[in-house]
DNA sequence: CCGGTGACTGCCC
DNA sequence: TGGGCAGCCACCG
């Protein structure tokens, strides 16, 4: 979500992508980010799911989608963080179909009720944020 | 300092 | 509906 920039037309790339030259981010910030996603992840009510960018951007980091996954991934205290509720923007489960973290987190989500559908999840149904609400604050506020 | 790697995504074909 | 690919960016060796 967070629609990336449009990538006007397909260009090459060159490969190495552009490394921050100011050594940045130091350890402070990155904690920071992590406290803000791991925040993010807490909120996702029981029974409801929400994609890595979702989460990136209720923690107030837009386009951070993959520095999500990153953090669930190092975040050890798996206790006490429904990072089950976390799955792609395609409705699934990011590890391998069949492997045992996958398993593991499907059977989480299904314990609580979310239903899958030919392995995918229906984010209108599931997803949270709300995004009908979304939709119906844009048709009736704007003007 | 550099290149490779993802619990990611949106766009194109 | 599905696969490929370009952006993306923190982390790792």
């Amino acid at each position: 979500m967070a629609a990336g920039k449009k990538k006007a037309g397909r260009k090459r790339k060159g490969v190495a992508t552009r490394r921050r030259t100011t050594t940045r981010a130091d350890a402070s910030s990155a904690n920071d980010n992590a406290g803000r996603i791991l925040a993010a992840v807490r909120k996702i009510p029981r029974g409801r799911v929400s994609t890595y960018g979702d989460v990136a951007d209720v923690a107030g980091l837009p386009r951070r989608a993959r520095l999500v996954g990153t953090v669930l991934r190092q975040t050890p205290g798996t206790r006490d963080l429904p990072w089950f509720r976390v799955i792609n923007s395609g409705g699934r489960i990011s590890f391998p179909a069949g492997s045992d973290a996958y398993l593991r987190q499907r059977r989480k989500l299904e314990d609580e009720g979310v239903v899958f559908i030919s392995g995918r999840v229906d984010l209108k149904r599931y997803g949270w944020p709300d995004r009908a609400q979304h939709l119906d604050e844009f048709l009736w506020k704007p003007r």
